[in-house]
DNA sequence: CCCATTTACTTGCTTTGTTAATTAAATTGC
DNA sequence: GCAATTTAATTAACAAAGCAAGTAAATGGG
């Protein structure tokens, strides 16, 4: 094992060091953890088909938000612009998005499904489905929705947080 | 916006198609937002000194389970083996870890931190802790816990599960 | 109007992710 | 004891992530 001082507790001294957090009370880790576990169905499901999950959450937010600017598709679905870029191309090509200047702003690109695109998504989206209650019957429908809520005012700090004052 | 049918409720069909969740309430797409949401400020933090967020897990995992065969690293950092096989080139060559084969297993290989490993830790942990604080402050400590419990019981079904029947 | 800044996206380069194929050391079945 | 299988790690090849630097179109003073 390992014998270093793991009992950084303090000693008196105030500018003592902190001891780092255990792995599985490391939020960043913790959520690592839970999404690679999570994802294991559904990258089975998309590899079948050869869709990366990276299109298939471009897909997915432009299926859901309509057409949008390249920033905001990069916001959402949890990409840096140069990925994205690079990827939308391929996407292009492949018929499964289109990309057209903003009339009002030059720099804007903006980003659209096309049919095609959306029929990937039909196409998986009772395979999705099944996933999804499998997972709910595992872990209890109310305790995901509370996870999701959770989840959500991480990121949203107005959201329900109940002010701990 | 967008026109397509989203009320895909059901037309008198029951093999109807199923709908896809609303981004926010995808299990996936909310533990990867709320993940990139927190690792910022840490990405920040390790940028400044290059370490890469792949090798911060490693170092952390070694130190805090001791030596280890590299699949169970990879397990623990949530790496896939080549990746970490590459990486763990580089770190050795740079002294912050260092390898033995297993004496009765000849296919294994034990991973170990070193004292210049330990020391990167060491340097990050209090800028860590204080990022930690700054979350648990926003957050609220509490509901803090109980989103780390939700996320291991997420992986280990048979932790706190008040089994559902 | 013009120059400096900012914004939106692109390109280049290195590191990781991912799959499949390979090597070598256990393990198992006979 | 030995061939067949399984397991642990590596290598190779290519897509994608991540950072830095570059381009081009707005914006904002003076």
């Amino acid at each position: 094992m390992n014998d270093r001082p793991h009992d950084t507790k303090d000693a008196g001294k105030s500018d003592r060091q902190a001891a780092l957090r255990h792995t599985h009370r490391s939020l960043p880790i913790a959520l690592l953890r839970a999404r690679e576990h999570v994802m294991g169905p559904i990258r089975e499901m998309l590899n079948k088909s050869g869709v990366s999950e990276q299109k298939w959450r471009v897909l997915r937010v432009l299926d859901e938000n309509g057409a949008m600017e390249q920033s905001h598709v990069a916001a959402q679905a949890c990409l840096l612009l140069p990925s994205l870029t690079r990827m939308l191309h391929a996407m292009e090509r492949d018929s499964q998005i289109t990309r057209a200047p903003d009339r009002r702003d030059g720099r804007k690109s903006i980003v659209s499904i096309t049919q095609i695109g959306q029929q990937i998504l039909r196409d998986h989206a009772d395979e999705s489905a099944a996933i999804f209650a499998a997972l709910e019957e595992r872990y209890g429908a109310t305790r995901l929705e509370t996870l999701l809520d959770m989840l959500d005012a991480l990121i949203d700090p107005s959201g329900d947080r109940p002010q701990p004052k």
